[in-house]
Parts: structure tokens; C-alpha cells; sequence
DNA sequence: CGTATTATTCTACAAACGTAGAAAGAATAT
DNA sequence: ATATTCTTTCTACGTTTGTAGAATAATACG
């Protein structure tokens, strides 16, 4: 199992998974101001490589880093400890709590229940 | 803004939820073995009363211990995050992938469906 | 090539965390 | 009332995190 992320770690793996592929260079342009110091972000790469996930690659000039993990699985993962820690492990739980809290706009649920729909027929 | 809990103190702090409120001894008591030292969740719930998630009221013996935050409030900042820091904000964007994602099933999903058509028609 | 610029590693250091012993204070049991 | 036990505070210590300077290695530019 990797170690976790931390939070700064994630902001980075956010700036990664946009851009898929960078040189750090661009890594650090992508950062709002006001931007971390290079070494800063060089540690961070360097924590992150050491925990799975990121890797480069180097074909000729600057090292290219790229995510390992995708977001999606990545995600999946937050979601599924936040369910595990805090719903007793209920999507289902968890689900009617998320539609009921979150403001989401008519279209946006409308759009949602037509997934919902979708997922039920797939089953 | 409150600091944010560490994990510990998370886990510390769904224990406090689910006794609504409790002396030490019982707190301990409900942690899954190995149980950690008395002195340790001290320490924790120290902190946590530093960080404003905890307070305690004294009734003659031994404090009782209870949370200044309700899990509901926590838990949707908790998503609220995730949402703003993966989903660039968009809820329904989150929405979709949670649907697609988890393994809700089909009861789950329909009983899902009944509470988004309420939602729909309380907008 | 030789120097200017950029990338990478090393080192560092303060703050936060996880964990708990030692000490002191409070409650209780006999 | 005193010994025993539990609670709370103090102190501590190793680890992780956020942040970055100094030193070194690699690359680019003239």
C-alpha cells in the first residue's frame, strides 16, 4: 500500500494530471502565485517519486515527470476511505448524504438521475 | 478556520460522534484493539480542544467529553474539498463520477433515484 | 569551449503528528 | 484517612510535512 499523499503532494499530482507530462520548469509556471521556491518543488517531486507516484522519464534534455496513479483511481480511493472512516462503509449512506448537502442545481441533478437510470439498467 | 484534524484525531473525533459524549475512560474503551495509551488520547483530545473541535463539561466526576462540530458539518467540508480541490469545483462533475465509480447496487441506486426526485421537486 | 542558466540533490529547520512515559492532581475503595 | 487507581498535564522523541538555501550537476548559449 503507498504511503498517503500529503497536502502540498496533492496539489502537485493535481498540477501533473493536467498537464499529464512536464518538465518541472512547467511544473512550477502552472503553480498560482504566489509560486514555491523550485527546491520546493524538487523535494516535493523527489517525496513523491520515493512514494510510487510519480516517475520520470528523460529523453534528451529535461527530465519529463509524469503521474503513476491516475486521478481516477486515486480518487476512487479518497472516496472510498472518507465512506469507509466516516458511513460505516454505506455508499449508499453516503450517497443520500452527498444529494441531500450538496447544492447542486436542478439541471445538475436532472443530468444526475439520468446516470442513476443508466447504472440501473446496466445492472 | 479551524485547523483540520489529522487522521488520528479523526478517528478519535467518530468515536466522540457516535457516544455523542464521554468521559476517557469510555473513549478508550471503544477503540478497537490494540488500544492506544490512556495518555495518548489525552494528548489527542488536548489538541482537539485547542484545534475548537472539542470541549468538555465537568458534572461532578470525570469530564465529559463531547464534540463542538457535528459530523454532518465536518463531513460535508470534508467533501466540499475533495470536490474543490479534484473536481474544479463542479459538484455534479463529482456527482457523475461517484455514481459511475462506486458499486451502489440496484436497491441503492433506486433508493438513490427517490431522493434526488425529491430534491428536483423542492427546487 | 567556457560561462550563464536551470535542474537536482543535500542539508536544514520549524511545525505538526503519533505515541507515550513521568509527574501531579482527583476520585474511590477500604 | 490512606492507599490505590484513574485523569490530566508536562515533557519528550522519532517521523512527516512545508519550505527552501547551498552545493553540485546538467544544459544552453554565445
Amino acid at each position: 500500500m503507498r504511503p498517503s499523499l500529503s497536502k502540498s503532494e496533492e496539489e502537485l499530482m493535481n498540477i501533473l494530471w493536467r498537464m499529464h507530462q512536464a518538465p518541472m520548469r512547467d511544473l512550477i509556471e502552472a503553480y498560482p502565485d504566489p509560486k514555491p521556491a523550485a527546491t520546493t518543488i524538487a523535494t516535493l517531486l523527489k517525496r513523491m517519486r520515493d512514494k510510487g507516484y510519480v516517475d520520470f522519464k528523460k529523453n534528451s534534455s529535461a527530465r519529463l515527470y509524469f503521474p503513476l496513479v491516475d486521478k481516477e483511481v486515486y480518487f476512487s480511493g479518497q472516496i472510498n476511505t472518507l465512506i469507509r472512516d466516516f458511513f460505516d462503509d454505506s455508499a449508499g449512506q453516503f450517497a443520500s448524504f452527498f444529494t441531500k448537502r450538496t447544492n447542486l442545481s436542478k439541471d445538475e441533478l436532472r443530468a444526475l438521475r439520468k446516470i442513476i437510470d443508466a447504472e440501473i439498467n446496466k445492472k
